[in-house]
RNA sequence: GGAGAGAUGGCCGAGUGGUCGAAGGCGCUCCCCUGCUAAGGGAGUAUGCGGGCUUAAACCUGCAUCGAGGGUUCGAAUCCCUCUCUCUCCGCCA
């Protein structure tokens, strides 16, 4: 959510800067609705003025043991008036409410211009991809030739867009988790917390999946809750509605859960394996800083999420975001891509974002400044990483001729000391 | 699932229809006092939104907010209804 403030002082160039990231704002249906907020505001504040001054002297009157009809016939002429206020008052703030809520977050000025993915910009690329001296297997083939990966399976118990992992490589893909958790707690100093994955709608508006990406999310209908689309939601809203103290900034979690998508409008895209599920693990981190602190933030949290590809000797890249391209909440948004053989391309591994005071806004999340001011905390989050491609990655980097996968060394003290995957 | 009790500021806690945004305490800030420390005295200290105001701060002022939403009333923290959550007891359960 954006600040109103801004919206009323600067909306020329808000407008502008929204359109920069392919959303427009119509400029005049917001001032109109803005003007006529205005107006409805005084007056009603006006009447209601006058309704509390009146019932107040109707008490003193009281206790004075004064006659007290007049000025209540005076007081009760008001009703209707008051009544028709408040209520027009509320629709108006609703409708702005409405807008508000829909406006996606305003990009840094470090963000590149442009429309698609392909205006991105590559930061910088780490690692050499591999030479393979065989025809190289898609994550797929290698899986069920170890017959450790079992699509068929998963469609019997669920449908598409699931996978059931068995014997040695559900343990690498418990490996990773655990091997992404140890690293950022016990060398990036993040705390690791265990968060439902059922949350509410309250949530859900905190981090701005709601109300515009409603339709993305699994909903339990019975008891009105939502699958998580990411630990980024039950993780921020632990500082939903507080005030934290400037001293316990900045708040550095890190948590590994299932991310639950419904991929609506996706259908058709990386039907193929593991790259889009419904069901997928993740390792989040999320940080809660002082907003003068965000933008180093962002710099070293990118630099967690890279570790763990420098340790598992993947070759990567790191993109920038281009405006068009980022998500709804983010000011500036990182994507590492990982490389991946069969595919010939780097792929989407990880993201890394500073949502600035975007999510504290609707979340009320707030610290209190060095004048003991409650203000605005900045929130960040970013995936480090997202295991099942992790996997993926390696079952394709890692494989050998002969349809084993070597097990990345960080690994192989999780693996029981294992070397390789072998059929 | 059944029965009961409760939800008030940063925290604790009083308040059952009228000058209550809310006693008192704790904490915090500033000032005074005291060689230091400890103790003491005084003042201040909720949030959101609007208006004054064309930028920012400060200030003045209005409105809203006592778990949430509705209702009764000239007037609601207080009365009524619905919901959410917490606690206690019973039942069930990994």
């Amino acid at each position: 959510m954006l600040d109103l403030q801004l919206l009323r002082n600067d909306l020329e160039n808000v407008v502008q800067r929204l359109a920069a990231r392919g959303f427009a704002l119509d400029m005049r249906s917001f001032q109109e609705l803005e003007q006529e907020r205005k107006a409805v505001q005084i007056r009603t504040q006006e009447l209601q003025a006058k309704r509390n001054q009146t019932s107040k002297q109707i008490g003193v009157a009281k206790s004075k043991g004064e006659d007290v009809s007049a000025i209540m016939a005076e007081v009760a002429s008001l009703g209707d008036e008051l009544k028709a206020a408040e209520e027009k008052l509320a629709y108006i703030q609703n409708q702005l409410d409405d807008v508000l809520m829909t406006i996606p977050n305003l990009p840094h000025e470090s963000v590149p211009a442009g429309k698609t993915e392909a205006d991105n910009v590559e930061v910088r690329r780490v690692g050499t991809p591999r030479h393979f001296d065989f025809a190289v297997k898609d994550h797929v083939d290698v899986g069920e030739g170890l017959k450790l990966l079992d699509f068929e399976t998963a469609v019997k118990i669920s449908g598409a867009r699931f996978s059931v992992m068995k014997g040695a490589l559900a343990r690498l893909h418990r490996a990773l988790a655990q091997f992404m958790l140890d690293t950022h707690t016990q060398e990036h100093g993040y705390t690791e917390v265990y968060v439902p994955y059922l949350v509410n709608a309250d949530s859900m508006r905190g981090t701005g999946q709601f109300p515009k990406f409603q339709d993305d999310q699994f909903h339990v209908c019975a008891d009105n809750l939502y699958l998580i689309p990411t630990a980024e939601v039950p993780v921020t809203n632990i500082v939903r509605d507080e005030i934290v103290a400037l001293e316990d900034l900045p708040v550095k979690f890190v948590s590994h859960t299932p991310c639950f998508r419904r991929e609506a409008g996706t259908y058709g895209k990386d039907t193929r394996g593991m790259i889009r599920q419904h069901q997928f693990d993740k390792v989040e981190l999320v940080q809660i800083v002082h907003p003068s602190a965000s933008y180093a933030a962002l710099e070293t949290l990118l630099g967690h999420a890279e570790t763990i590809l420098k340790k598992l000797e993947l070759p990567y890249r790191v993109v920038n975001l281009c405006m068009g391209d980022m998500g709804f909440s983010a000011a500036k948004t990182y994507d590492i891509e990982v490389w991946l053989p069969a595919q010939n391309t780097y792929r989407e591994i990880s993201s890394c974002s500073n949502f600035e005071a975007f999510q504290a806004r609707r979340m009320q999340a707030r610290y209190r400044n060095e004048k003991n001011k409650p203000e605005l905390v900045h929130t960040l989050n970013g995936s480090a990483l997202a295991v099942g491609r992790t996997l993926v990655a390696i079952l394709e980097n890692y494989q050998n001729a002969d349809g084993s996968v070597t097990i990345p060394a960080v690994l192989r003290p999780y693996m029981g000391n294992a070397e390789k995957l072998s059929a």
